[in-house]
DNA sequence: CGGGCATTTGATTTAGCTCAATCCCCGTGG
DNA sequence: CCACGGGGATTGAGCTAAATCAAATGCCCG
């Protein structure tokens, strides 16, 4: 237990609920951390600024955004409950990317230092975070290979099926998810424009693919037709 | 040293060769690699198998490509000298890429075994190994954000930019590169097309940012220009 | 000299962007 | 209860960057 002076986002008392890590080589850490929140916008890595954290998600979502000069941006990577964030180490360089909360977020702090004690005491951990960190890119990697060649219909339909995947645990033929993000926010992390991830939906709706009864709800109708727009050029 | 049995691509004996790591923390390391050569176009890994080792590449490049249901591969990432390829643990899933020699290529082969059996001895190894992980991460994400958003001609300066700041050393005022790749090759790795990549080739030349004297020489008259036009849209 | 390959160049098509208008959902206040 | 906004989402009408299709050129190597 970390007997750090509390704030207004940090409660030492609720720690125990850092222990909801999936990976139990990392229950030793789970202990460690520092509850907190964020609200929708607000961010806890800013790009350039030397990295202080490393953090486990427990509810809500977040992005790694990377802001170019024109000001346009362009999410290259999610961060869902039980993913890390930060580096462990201390001596990292500066932040390559922004991190903001895209909904209410709570999350396990770890300081730098808690967790280097940790890695040391226990091997496992440090195995365990570079697993995971080798999952990781291999997935950006995915990702990467999609932007570079695949349609506008199969972004916005692999991202409809991976998110309903994520989300959804049940497998019923009709299926239906809330999507996470925003046209603004699909448009940012799929490399298009809000107009073309709007008529890409449409387009699918129209095909009897999925609903879309309102608001970010989208129904699954046609899982396979779903998962064949999304190959399409995979 | 390990002594396993020689084949035509291993040599033990060369193993002293596998000493030329960047990082003083994988000296430990260095020393029990087996020398292996591969020619052009030979993969070492391929999607879907289990990944059995884990190596350093002393010379040459490789490319780690996907290959879609189309036929088309896209490169997700290329590893030059001195960078890691596979996985140092054996309980690590299937390969998610396809990892191929994009020029002769002469490697130091690390038995996962002797990884792990290391990497318990020196725990300075398995972070070092978790730091170029994320590094690679970071880089691989940024790769990502140029393919969202960067133009044509942006994306091949860019490559430009980046190789001859990777190849030359000197930083002389004009400068000449002999790129790695062919244009198919920077095409995949670009997610654009053969034409398209040389004709932001032909157009820089005919600005008089580079010249191309043959080949895969590139020279690079203006600097300054060359950054800027890959910072369109970066 | 000639064949095979990579590269360049040209002509045309098209997917997705841009600009612009409208719609829809909700909260707010009269 | 209904009018009024306001932000997100949708739809429409061109436009443009890059893809596609096709041909020509250059180059390496036997």
């Amino acid at each position: 237990m970390v007997f750090g002076k509390s704030c207004s986002n940090c409660d030492v008392r609720d720690s125990a609920l850092c222990g909801v890590l999936a990976d139990a080589a990392l229950a030793p850490l789970a202990a460690q951390g520092i509850h907190r929140t964020l609200a929708r916008g607000e961010s806890l890595i800013r790009a350039g600024d030397p990295i202080r954290l490393c953090a486990n998600i427990q509810r809500g979502l977040m992005k790694i955004c990377h802001t170019n000069p024109a000001g346009q941006d362009v999410i290259v990577g999610l961060l869902w409950p039980g993913d890390f964030l930060g580096t462990p180490f201390a001596e990292a360089g500066p932040a390559p990317h922004d991190v903001v909360a895209l909904t209410a977020v709570s999350l396990c702090v770890f300081p730098q230092a808690v967790v280097e004690r940790c890695m040391v005491a226990h091997p496992a951990m440090e195995r365990s975070l570079l697993t995971r960190t080798m999952a990781e890119l291999a997935q950006v990697r995915g990702a990467l290979s999609r932007l570079a060649r695949a349609t506008a219909l199969a972004r916005v339909a692999g991202f409809i099926a991976e998110t309903a995947h994520r989300r959804g645990g049940t497998d019923a033929a009709v299926q239906s998810v809330e999507l996470p993000l925003s046209r603004g926010e699909m448009a940012d992390l799929l490399g298009l424009t809000i107009e073309t991830v709007s008529r890409q939906m449409t387009r699918l709706k129209a095909a009897g693919v999925i609903g879309l009864p309102g608001g970010r709800r989208v129904v699954i109708q046609d899982p396979d037709a779903l998962a064949e727009a999304a190959e399409d050029a995979l």
